[in-house]
DNA sequence: TTGATTGTCAACCATATGGTTAAACTATTT
DNA sequence: AAATAGTTTAACCATATGGTTGACAATCAA
């Protein structure tokens, strides 16, 4: 039995790896299994086929992110704090697995399906509670007007774009991985600065 | 020969719906004959064969979206106007063609050469006047204190990420096509706002 | 120990796919 | 009208790919 788990972990991370890496029509059967120094036959042995095997590295992927996004947004912390949380929570997850996200935003246009039973079954709904606390903010006057989930768009989109969209970047702005590792790094402190500022936040004392 | 623009146009215009679809590993060759109405082996009569076809698919569709964007950097207007000018392009040109940035970051990230050797050819680079400009509104104190490049990542990733993750957000945020374009358009006036007071914007009498 | 269950592998299969070819057809030139 | 060059097509080819099979090994239950 612990062979078993080793071999089906195995070929787990191999296939995230390389679904990740090709997406999955660019994907190959062989290439997983040769990443997972394992015979190809285990793969169907294991998972069946591509299909199932690359949902389970989607779902696993997804697992990773909307989640925890999701609850922050729930959280009962001020505005403030649960921005710079957000922020810290993309930065952190997507430095050690900077693919995931392309891969996800890919595979889910390529094929809404896969991600509609993904989010039924985890009844993944934007937090009524976010919803409200920016309201909320905004007839306090504390912040100036903007639809909620505009203002989560634009988070999630300062923090997500130039990972998903690291090739360009760095040819456009001529940026190494060093250099860039930095920028993204340096975007630690811009973001949420930039977001206050953006709804001209007012402290609450 | 005007038989023949017509067949290569046709088969171009089918290559880029099937590509912007499917990606390259997911289109078929079969596909963008019957998408053209024609034989599979034009295809290679005119374009030798699918990389090729794809290479030029892929250029045209860089030569859409980066030279204009660096065409309004480059544009001797104020910064507010500028900042205006990018989210009104990026908005029309992708209301109409909805599945272009996706591709293009998608695919360049599957194989940079494809795209270093385009912006060698095309002498792409970030205009030192956008820099220039930046800087020089800082130092007169008109906005806050941001490196340029972060400015214009947050400019660019306001607009794009949610044409790029179209499918994500709607899920999300439950919209149907109708709704999510309604989403779209008010962005028009919410970025620039967002943006103009992200940076601290003073108006110059 | 032995019989059964589970895991592993090399060889194989059917099909899809990018690409080729040679002949037919069409327009253009002489 | 004949020859030439350019265009289109059906049939074909080689290979890659996802998937299967049957033999064999390892593990476990009795």
């Amino acid at each position: 039995m612990s062979v078993e788990k080793e071999t089906e972990e195995k070929i787990f991370e191999a296939a995230r790896t390389v679904f990740q890496k090709s997406g999955f029509e660019g994907a190959r059967m062989q290439e997983i299994a040769d990443t997972a120094n394992i015979n190809k036959s285990m793969l169907h042995y294991y998972y069946r086929n591509k299909d199932n095997l690359f949902f389970e590295v989607f779902k696993a992927g997804v697992k990773k992110i909307v989640p925890q996004l999701l609850a922050i947004l729930d959280k009962d912390i001020d505005l403030k704090t649960k921005i710079g949380e957000i922020v810290e929570f993309y930065y952190l997850t997507f430095k050690e697995d900077p693919q995931l996200p392309a891969f996800i935003i890919y595979e889910m246009n390529q094929n809404t399906t896969r991600f509609k039973s993904f989010v039924k079954d985890h009844g993944i709904v934007l937090p009524q509670s976010y919803i409200d606390q920016v309201n909320t903010a905004i007839q306090a006057k504390l912040i100036k007007n903007i639809p909620p989930k505009q203002l989560l768009m634009n988070i999630v989109s300062l923090c997500l774009m130039p990972i998903v969209a690291k090739n360009m970047v760095q040819m456009l702005f001529q940026f190494d991985d060093d250099n860039f590792q930095n920028f993204l790094n340096e975007r630690r402190q811009i973001i949420p600065e930039f977001i206050l500022a953006g709804i001209e936040y007012k402290e609450v004392k």
